[in-house]
DNA sequence: TTAATCATACATTCATGTATGTATAATTGA
DNA sequence: TCAATTATACATACATGAATGTATGATTAA
């Protein structure tokens, strides 16, 4: 075929990152063989053995074009929701959850990573990666509830640690739930519904409290 | 090889169902052959195409024997909980939550269905069979919330199928999160704690009312 | 002229499924 | 009861297809 510009040679990047989340999402990663992307993507294997080293490269390039913007949005809000941790707790899982009903590159992405790839050591970095996010959302959401109790937003004896877990269960549980069955509920109306309720608990039930 | 009593085959397909539980565990579904589950149990591939016809009948053998005593556990709650039906929810998940915390095969199993498994067509009946048993769940809670609505146990005004995928989506959570970080907190002690704030919560909060 | 952007062709590995072999438990018949 | 037969419970060997990675070719932007 001809030579593309480098213009085109970008689009056929993102149209293999696009097709990968489709394919990916219809067969499971693991499920897929690069040449079902190529064909669906109307190239051949050798359109994304020259853009990406293999699947696992493929895989990780995706993942990174909803991670970053996910992150960037994290570490923007650790800065101005210390007057209001609280509302930079609701503000967050907000973003998530209209981020991931509304737009469809994270609507695949986690819609993969919850249900559609399998989470052991042979997708060794992205593991690592994952397991270092989580760590560092944990680090940054112990913070942030400190700093409520700190301000009287929450009870003093506000048990911290496992304020973190549960909020973090329950809002990837609500999101895992709403990608298994997007027709069950609303994401972003019925979850905040929910998370609201949480929120309420926290400062009514003596159950998360020492 | 010599021939094996009908007890001893009996032994070598336990053995091979429990093989799988840790290797599926280690290296996921998928990327598992058959040939790793049987040098992991010290035998060959004939024995277990001797006693499954593929991966995918393995694997369904290996869930079936977590499957049955939860699904009998469930239609058991069912028959004595109509006099108190919010006792009857926190039976449930202080089952669940017990089960998977104590016993080695619920905790391995659930930590495949949950995060070493690709939820795709491909796996076909398991998924069907998954989504038969989610449906029957749900319309059990929808009943046993009504239930305690009519019962008083909860406000009238209570918005029953938002309050399930609630009820739903924290247990899934709470056993997710778990599962990928069981020293991260105590399934059965805390994960019943943050259960019980979510009762409270219903009781409370005007959140997931109508 | 060179190097980028793919398509094409090829070699290799690897998992699967099946066919066959084998030794013995279980069963049958006298 | 005891050989003779049969079916069981695997191990071994083989054929097949499929996915991967790489090497090479072709065309044209730079």
């Amino acid at each position: 075929m001809v030579k593309k510009t480098k213009e085109e040679a970008l689009e056929t990047r993102n149209l293999l990152l696009d097709t990968a989340e489709c394919v990916f999402n219809q067969k499971g990663v693991s499920g897929t063989t690069l040449a079902d992307i190529a064909s669906a993507a109307g190239v051949t294997r050798g359109a994304i053995y020259w853009h990406f080293k293999n699947k696992a490269d493929l895989f990780e390039a995706m993942c990174e074009r909803v991670r970053l913007p996910m992150e960037t949005m994290i570490a923007a809000g650790a800065e101005d929701g210390v007057a209001d941790p609280m509302g930079e707790l609701r503000k967050t899982v907000d973003y998530f959850f209209l981020k991931v009903a509304t737009d469809l590159h994270h609507h695949r992405v986690f819609d993969i990573l919850f249900n559609k790839c399998e989470f052991v050591e042979q997708l060794g970095p992205i593991i690592d990666r994952d397991a270092r996010v989580r760590e560092a959302f944990r680090e940054r959401f112990e913070r942030t509830f400190a700093n409520a109790v700190r301000l009287g937003q929450l009870p003093a004896s506000t048990n911290v640690p496992l304020a973190v877990n549960a909020y973090l269960s329950y809002t990837k549980g609500i999101m895992r739930s709403w990608l298994l069955e997007p027709e069950s509920f609303d994401l972003h109306r019925d979850g905040m519904r929910m998370m609201d309720g949480f929120f309420d608990m926290l400062g009514s039930s003596t159950a998360l409290r020492d």
